[in-house]
DNA sequence: AATTTGCGAAACCAATTAGTTGCGCATATA
DNA sequence: TATATGCGCAACTAATTGGTTTCGCAAATT
């Protein structure tokens, strides 16, 4: 069973779970009133998130609240990185660019 | 036909095929190369990228070489955005944190 | 003690996925 | 002109996915 976090942000319903529970722990029933689910269904989101451990769970009494891994998230931002050093360059080039182009209208 | 960016990279062969071309472009033959897949595969990888246009095709001759559209791969950095606000913030708070400690060592 | 509530797990289903093989169409090369 | 090569596309297949229903367990409520 291949999991790991990019499989698991590629739910649409997985990224709103995540984004939810970024703010505060919640219950899978009190996620499942967000969506257009059944509870069984968030409770499935739930466990590939806790798989890839993006996620973690704190039993209360016999309520389970999730929270969010936050470090967890930080491996995408890592993947970014070598896209990030590309664009930021292509923007360097930009910027060079006008200010070539300010230079040569100052000129004029 | 759900298509995104984030369904896009879920596949760890979508993300080499990335990975390679945000170097230089490449033909889906130069790409098959790089994996243990026919060149088929990858051009049905590569039809997937262009639908949800992070990459883009020049034709040359009966070769067509395929480049990275760095700017649509931001969208993912948009999307992390949200959360790097929270781990800033807890970093924030564990380098405070961590000053108090700091502070109260040195009245010792 | 009996009932309700919150939950995960298993069995099942339809849809989607990543991959294959086999075309056909162009552009090169002989 | 005949043949090679590079390519996308369509049909097919096996595996995976997201979802449902049903169940049993444990914690709360009555």
């Amino acid at each position: 069973m291949r999991r790991d976090i990019f499989q698991a942000i590629a739910d649409p319903t997985r990224r709103a779970i995540i984004a939810l529970i970024a703010l505060q722990a919640m219950t899978p029933n009190a996620l499942a009133e967000h969506f257009d689910t059944t509870r069984q269904a968030v409770s499935k989101h739930l466990r590939i998130l806790t798989e890839c451990e993006l996620i973690k769970q704190e039993q209360k009494g016999r309520e389970i609240y999730y929270q969010l891994e936050i470090d967890k998230m930080k491996e995408i931002d890592k993947w970014l990185e070598q896209f990030r050093k590309i664009w930021e360059t292509r923007f360097g080039q930009l910027d060079e660019l006008l200010s070539t182009i300010k230079k040569q209208k100052n000129e004029q």
